[in-house]
DNA sequence: AATGAAGGCAACCGCAGAAGG
DNA sequence: GCCTTCTGCGGTTGCCTTCAT
């Protein structure tokens, strides 16, 4: 049960390594194989801990490794695999049964029946990726990606997380008052000028303009609203529709207003949240805590719009957040808030 | 052009568990 | 059954490169 030694030992070389010194422990592995990692740096002439050289050879000079960026497929992998992995097995805690009982059509069990730890299980469905490889590139993106979706990187979830978003959201809510406000007439209210500013929209046009604005309100009183629900339901652990919400029609510049403003009803209910979104831009639906075999509401939605911006490869540009993409291309006043 | 910040990646550290005596 | 050794894993660090000011 101890800890190895080897890397107590001084006079040992750390840091990276030189090509002389991965020449030699390529050559000694091609020729011997690695056989004993302790012993192998002695037999290979390399100065470094049998740790360090395995971390080497595993990492970096294995000839099978895969270099260079991520294809799509590849991010659909680990985010697939991630959220079912995501939290590695603890024998503390009772989930992991439910986990276990529900991938194992998944991921292959170890020898004693149990699932590998994450990353080098993820590494095993993609052939020539190190879990190294894997566990960075998920930190440096795909972990990022998450967290700007508004998911949470661990569960997959949308985060719940309220009050980091407070002041936005607050200052939204102040923004949603001055442009009804400003609709109504201006009637003594207070509006910011530049609020005042898009309103009207600055000639012809400015009826459409006006339904836009109004059409994001609808839209970003939905994010206020899903938010409160969020809050609402976070503690009581009911899964469901959760506060998720998805604007039904995109909204596109120069667009039929008409259509434009048949956003979904964001108030009828966490049920309903899904119930108009069977189209291309439908959001991930909540994974559902109770049946983990369906806890992949990032990876099932990325497949399901392989053209949108998540997984950044191929054609698309790799926009960290996909809804304003949908709805408002191109906004500020949308791509500033998120 | 210089400098600081941020991002990306290789490598290290420490823990856990299997294997063997 | 206990102890030691060895291997593998996840988390973290630190260096290097790129980008922004």
């Amino acid at each position: 049960m101890g800890r190895s030694p080897c890397c107590d030992e001084s006079g040992l070389k750390k840091g990276p390594w030189t090509p002389e010194e991965d020449e030699k422990l390529l050559q000694y592995i091609q020729k011997n194989g690695h056989g004993s990692w302790r012993t192998l740096p002695r037999l290979a002439g390399l100065n470094r801990c049998g740790k360090s050289c395995r971390l080497r050879w595993t990492n970096y000079l294995r000839p099978d490794i895969k270099r260079g960026k991520f294809s799509q497929d590849e991010e659909q992998t680990i985010l697939h695999l991630h959220s079912i992995l995501g939290n590695k097995y603890d024998p503390v805690h009772r989930s992991m049964h439910r986990i276990r009982s529900s991938i194992r059509h998944e991921t292959e069990l170890d020898r004693n029946g149990l699932f590998p730890r994450r990353w080098s299980a993820i590494a095993t469905h993609l052939p020539g990726r190190t879990d190294n490889e894997i566990k960075n590139f998920w930190n440096t993106h795909l972990k990022k990606r998450l967290i700007q979706m508004g998911f949470d990187p661990m569960t997959h979830r949308p985060r719940t997380d309220f009050f980091a978003a407070l002041p936005q959201l607050i200052a939204l809510a102040t923004l949603r008052d001055q442009l009804a406000a400003a609709a109504a007439g201006g009637g003594g209210g207070v509006v910011d000028p530049s609020v005042a500013a898009q309103l009207q929209g600055g000639g012809a046009g400015g009826g459409a303009d006006v339904a836009i604005q109004a059409a994001k309100m609808q839209y970003l009183q939905c994010l206020l609203q899903s938010a409160a629900t969020t809050i609402a339901t976070a503690g009581s652990g009911v899964g469901g529709g959760g506060g998720m919400l998805a604007p039904a029609m995109m909204i596109t510049s120069g667009g039929d207003v008409e259509a434009n403003l048949r956003l979904i009803g964001c108030g009828a209910g966490a049920g309903d949240a899904y119930a108009c979104h069977g189209h291309g831009g439908a959001l991930p639906p909540l994974a559902d805590l109770s049946d983990v075999t369906t806890a992949n509401p990032v990876a099932d939605w990325c497949s399901a719009t392989a053209s949108s911006s998540c997984g950044g490869g191929g054609g698309g540009a790799s926009s960290p957040f996909p809804w304003p993409e949908f709805c408002f291309p191109d906004d500020p006043f949308i791509t500033d808030f998120l």
